[in-house]
DNA sequence: CGACGTTTTGACTTTATTCAAAACGGGTGG
DNA sequence: CCACCCGTTTTGAATAAAGTCAAAACGTCG
């Protein structure tokens, strides 16, 4: 659950400093400010592996700033079956609806900080400082961009494809043959992003490795060793 | 192609009046307001069933408002496989991108009009005008949400799971037995929307026929038999 | 009325899932 | 430090769901 809620104002926090927590390969993400207007009620939270900032039901007063770590917003059918919607790095906001209720959880996949904001004064801001309102707006763009990407992958791509595309998000858009990189999330959460079965997963990747498309010293570390091919995979 | 490209100035355009084209059944959308600010540069479009709009790839200068019809948004692999990303109803915007150029194509599913804004006219009036802000906020906070539960349809439901919800989304709300309504699209779109085949579309529907959840006295009329069962289906 | 595009139905194939079990790895306690 | 344990990952064999290929039925529009 929440380890710590420190009642720090956000104007003290060294946003940029989650940076240093970048794990190797990682897709860069300095994303420069924070919400300024609402710098002072902001709230700074720590969450453990697999701690839960919200559920789905749950009702949305506050929005949050993800600093360091990464977070799943996953959805759930009533008899279990989990998508997972998207990992959100650091720098991205999570918890923006116009419903009173989140719709999906968020769940810390690493150890994971964020920055918590009330909703009612991002509503404010967002009437009141022009800046503040084109920032979320990009945010959201972003984000429905995201979600119209990953509807094409999950619904027309093969299991090859959905596994060489997501290699090659994770390693970022600069990846080249030689990159290595951690998994950060288990098959389990891979699998259910993809919309497929952890052992489709394994097999894919046992498949490109035999293949020499990655190398893999443990289960969580890739190499990228073919990344044209995964390029062709993902049709890049 | 477009058929009329009238430089009428948006403030005479009746927009409410769209709701006169309303196909029996359909979704409730009396959106009520156009970008006011904008109103001087808009001008409205005509498209003839099947004609596009844009294509995925031209440059992103314009957005528009739906004001009668529906809009069908596209992404397609090089190999020629299609996702249906969004049907577009009356009220809503299309062609908001950060991008410089549209990720999707946009094509008429029945004739359709449009308002057409200038993109940098918008970037305007969001910097300056907060109602027109909070507008956008709120038509990309819908589509958001809107991508994100197709992900968990298209991600983890079974072809009749996606079928019954493609139904009674498109049914509206408050739908009940014996409600009947024209699917304004053809088997192919649905099956795109879906990610399924055209073959398991019409099989399912087929299948629903047998079971008395649905009656049809041609393709594109559906009448609801069984809304409870249907909802069962789609998990609601 | 005839022709073409769409929809439906049928038979067979493919792909990913399911069920099952073995291998691996990381952490704990002896 | 090593052995053991538990959760994760990998591999294998069988199954099921949706896809493919093919053809017939339907409807619509000249």
């Amino acid at each position: 659950m929440l380890t710590a809620v420190n009642a720090i104002p956000a104007s003290s926090i060294p946003v940029r400093g989650a940076i240093a927590l970048r794990p190797t390969g990682a897709r860069p993400l300095p994303r420069p400010a924070t919400l300024a207007p609402l710098a002072d009620r902001a709230r700074r939270i720590a969450l453990d592996r697999d701690a839960t900032l919200f559920s789905e039901g749950d009702d949305a007063s506050r929005i949050y700033e993800v600093t360091s770590g990464i977070v799943r917003l996953t959805k759930t059918l009533a008899d279990g079956r989990r998508q997972v919607l998207d990992f959100v790095d650091s720098g991205r906001f999570i918890g923006l609806h116009e419903d009173a209720l989140h719709g999906a959880t968020a769940e810390a996949v690493t150890p994971v900080t964020v920055i918590c904001y009330e909703s009612a004064g991002v509503a404010r801001a967002v009437a009141e400082d022009a800046a503040t309102a084109q920032r979320l707006l990009a945010e959201l763009l972003g984000a429905a961009a995201r979600a119209e990407s990953r509807l094409v992958v999950v619904g027309r791509m093969t299991a090859e494809e959905r596994v060489a595309s997501f290699l090659l998000a994770r390693a970022g858009d600069e990846a080249a043959d030689g990159d290595v990189f951690k998994l950060q999330m288990g098959r389990a959460d891979i699998a259910d992003y993809l919309a497929l079965t952890v052992e489709t997963v394994s097999r894919t990747l046992s498949r490109f490795k035999a293949q020499g498309l990655v190398a893999m010293t443990d289960a969580h570390s890739i190499e990228l060793t073919d990344v044209d091919a995964l390029r062709d995979l993902a049709s890049m």
